[in-house]
DNA sequence: TTCCTCCGTTTACATTTGTAACTCTAATAG
DNA sequence: CTATTAGAGTTACAAATGTAAACGGAGGAA
């Protein structure tokens, strides 16, 4: 299906999660909109933010637009490229030996919908006509074996 | 299924999940021969090992044991635990209505067994009777819609 | 025209993380 | 008995992160 993205993607802080999470959903937004919808969320000060935002243009997740003497701001990647890259990313260092436990784990504890699920069910039949017995851990260098 | 864990799962940094893997994975260890396995994957100074195991020990991550004037570590928690904790932590702050989509994009990268296959088919087909036709986006304080 | 306010920029500062040298003490080799 | 060494503890220091005050300019209120 999709190319891996991990690589290009920045590191994303979890405050700056919150409010790329804005930006996303709005696609375009002045910094005082953003200003106002964050403390809605979170009581950060406007310099906080302001400072976030900053951060976030020089990481290059965002990029501004000045627009009648003000800045709106808008995101370098998509929401969807952001969520898989930091999911790859954790499910890096994982042992490979139970990323299926920890799967197994999140699909039972996620909110999935219908159409989620069907996704999920057809992906899984294809994987299944090649998918091996067994996975060996990768915890040590000499891959010893775990448990 | 399971509980969910990630309250009270510390945060773990990259550095330190490394150091836990070989733990969890030696189940009970001496410095010594901590380090040595470490240093067979990651170039890091022995003084560098010790200061990220004392920072374990301090997050209650790790507890040590004296043994003939040595230690010997062992973690606090299981390795499943401290997985879906930071899986889940993940999770949390991704929007909502896409984590479906994250999930999908995962189960599709991740190499899984045909045993962690055949449990996620249970799961989602337990699922798949009471799931909804969709999920709303939180990534507003207001609640407004994604997309 | 002058002052206030809004917004962007600079500076600040504590905590956490990555990375490591130095020190102290007990065991060990001579 | 003394010099070396292995382990543990102490100190260090830069970069990233969370959090924010202070500063400076431009447009609008008076």
């Amino acid at each position: 299906m999709s190319e891996s993205v991990q690589d290009s993607i920045q590191e994303i802080t979890p405050s700056e999660w919150e409010l790329m999470r804005i930006v996303w959903t709005k696609g375009k937004i002045y910094s005082r909109e953003l200003i106002d919808l964050m403390q809605a969320k979170r009581s950060w000060s406007d310099s906080t933010i302001k400072t976030l935002l900053r951060r976030l243009v020089k990481k290059g997740l965002l990029k501004t637009e000045k627009e009648d003497r003000r800045f709106r701001y808008t995101a370098t990647i998509s929401e969807t490229e952001a969520m898989n890259g930091s999911a790859e990313q954790l499910f890096d260092h994982l042992c490979a030996m139970k990323k299926g436990a920890t799967l197994l784990n999140l699909v039972d504890h996620v909110t999935l919908t219908q159409k989620d699920i069907q996704n999920l069910q057809a992906v899984l039949a294809e994987k299944a006509k090649s998918a091996p017995t067994e996975v060996d851990c990768d915890c040590l260098p000499d891959n010893a074996k775990c448990d």
